[in-house]
DNA sequence: ACACTTTTTTAGAATCATTATAAACTACAA
DNA sequence: TTGTAGTTTATAATGATTCTAAAAAAGTGT
């Protein structure tokens, strides 16, 4: 499997659901957003067996842990993540409820001229939302 | 009281626990953020009574519908709210779990490239995440 | 003041995403 | 193989938010 080292290299177990959840998120040439429960469904329906809930939240929290996944900034009843890790910024359709990818390109260096004493700027988010 | 024409403008009753809410949220000159707990809280300390919870989402939600409230978007237990509703973005502090106000002029000016057809671009939000 | 309608408040229940629990299972190294 | 730490799982608990439906208050007309 070609996640066994990533998952080693991370210290967490290649354990059968890691790796099949490693399928899910990784294995395309595009980057998605997702909820869990969408994560969920992706699960059953393309490695077709069930893992369990906790399981998936555990998983997704390691791998955002790890930075192999990143959560994205909304106000939802449910939490996106996103498998783009690098920099870059959002569209939020309030209709669809979807989240569509700016490249750092689409918006331009954003340069914050406020400092904060004794903090370092961790990420720069731009969120951008969109109405018909 | 001087909220009262405020609310029946805006076609709200202008009911004492809507007036009392208006007398924490805009009865000063700073701005500021809160979740529904602590504007609860600053209640009950500030006014000396008890407006029942459910009233307090009602009126932070119906303030928010007609503009008087903002939700900022962050990904935290809570919601956040924002008495400032002028275009404006935030500094996140991982740590505290608190929002610093970032002007416009903090940030410099946002020019989106990419276009989505058949949509306007509502708001423009920055979030600037801070750590030690 | 009174009667009537509509809006609002309220306590408590329901919802639902997320997290905690703790027992069974598994990876892995000695 | 055996021991141990790490992982999975079903299920329960949590907690923010929303819903419900009855009581109270506000507005309107007389
Ligand atoms: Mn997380
Ligand atoms: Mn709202
Ligand atoms: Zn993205
Ligand atoms: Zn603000």
């Amino acid at each position: 499997m070609k996640y066994v080292e990533k998952l080693r290299n991370s210290g967490l177990r290649p354990t059968k659901q890691r790796l099949q959840i490693c399928e899910v998120l990784f294995n395309t040439d595009k980057t998605f957003h997702f909820t869990i429960n969408e994560l969920e469904q992706k699960i059953k329906k393309q490695a077709n067996n069930k893992i369990s809930l906790a399981t998936v939240y555990n998983t997704v929290h390691a791998f955002e842990k790890k930075g192999y996944l990143k959560q994205i900034p909304i106000n939802s009843s449910e939490t996106y993540f996103d498998t783009n890790v690098t920099d870059h910024h959002h569209f939020y359709d309030l209709k669809e409820e979807k989240l569509i990818d700016l490249e750092n390109s689409d918006v331009g260096p954003i340069n914050i001229l406020k400092k904060i004493n004794g903090k370092k700027i961790k990420s720069v988010e731009v969120l951008v939302k969109l109405e018909d």
